[in-house]
DNA sequence: CCAGCCAAGTTCGATTTGGAACTAATTGGT
DNA sequence: ACCAATTAGTTCCAAATCGAACTTGGCTGG
């Protein structure tokens, strides 16, 4: 397939020349930050991203009356049982307070279960109860489900070498900055 | 512990290749959703989204004062000069609403003005003054400088490769079902 | 062994969010 | 020509959200 030069955040004036314009069924912004946008990776990853979170977390809602936040709870628990409020904060990217008290709520529903780590005391690791496994086991499917349509138009091959990508990516995630410094504007202004 | 691979008989697309356990230096869950996870790509581009989207639209709000959804309309302006609101919710994401609430609130700021469009007055085109310009110009390189450090550990014939990947799936994303049918769940337990 | 520091988790409150219902303008079917 | 259906955008409000401050437990150096 062709390929425009969007990759340069040069010339993000310029039509890129392999990409007809009004070919490709979405409607011209959309073309416009796919094709002529300096942060195509940005784009592209939040795009799908919303496209992806909007009607999954929809529909568990409609299912189990459970929030994103505190779905991503009982997944992280499905995937590695014991896990404290912690480790789901840094995986997952929710701040800790929204995971405290969607963790509350899933005890409260007998889905989960919190156990004193006798070691460290301030430390709780988290089970999953019969009916959050349950539940887990249950909805997992949908997920692969969705998993399996989002990747259809690649080939087995296409989506091997996307996951070593995105797998680089995310391991050097821990070495980016936190928060930027201010200096971009201001600089740029008192200069 | 970890219940290795208990969710999926194909390990193919769940392991790319074999990473030792503990030598990412992310902790264990993180570790568990890259290398265990049946839904990898799910958790690839989210959890690199939430390390984007997080520092980077918190220097946004830092030094303009915008919030996300505002900052997104600012954006996208800067793109494409006399998008609808419509459009920017379909490329964006964000509902339109919400949208509303943003544009109101850079109009209120002389940012952008809207002009109404004289064959459909329901449209009401979108346009940049001199003000948001400006704060576009002054902030793009800052995305492209993130844009470029998130890349950074892929060489360019990767980014390429990558580029065309995600395109790919996002031209696909008109065609992903909106809503997901209530019988994944009930079905499963009825059958 | 205690004073200061850090880390896990909780609480609080101001702000943001987005579904649902609404208005206004346009299109289509008969 | 008219009425139903559709579309762009707005308003309303209940609920979610997240920064900041706080509590509790544990660690370290003098």
């Amino acid at each position: 397939m062709a390929r425009p030069n969007h990759v340069s955040g040069r010339d993000d004036n310029v039509l890129p020349m392999s990409i007809p314009r009004g070919t490709t069924g979405l409607e011209a912004l959309t073309e416009a930050k796919l094709w002529r946008n300096p942060c195509w990776f940005a784009f592209r990853f939040n795009h799908i991203a919303l496209r992806y979170n909007s009607p999954l977390y929809g529909w568990i809602k409609k299912q189990t009356g459970l929030s994103r936040p505190e779905f991503v709870v009982i997944y992280s628990l499905g995937l590695f049982d014991g896990a404290l409020a912690r480790d789901i904060a840094i995986s997952s990217g929710f701040p800790k307070n929204t995971l405290s008290r969607a963790i509350e709520k899933l005890v409260s529903l007998s889905l989960i279960e919190k156990r004193a780590d006798a070691a460290d005391r301030r430390n709780q690791t988290l089970h999953l109860l019969p009916a959050g496994r349950k539940m887990f086991d249950d909805t997992l499917p949908q997920f692969v489900l969705f998993e399996e349509r989002m990747l259809q138009t690649l080939s087995p091959a296409e989506r091997d070498t996307l996951s070593n990508l995105l797998a680089k990516i995310v391991l050097d995630t821990p070495n980016w900055a936190d928060e930027i410094e201010d200096d971009a504007l201001t600089g740029k202004d008192s200069a």
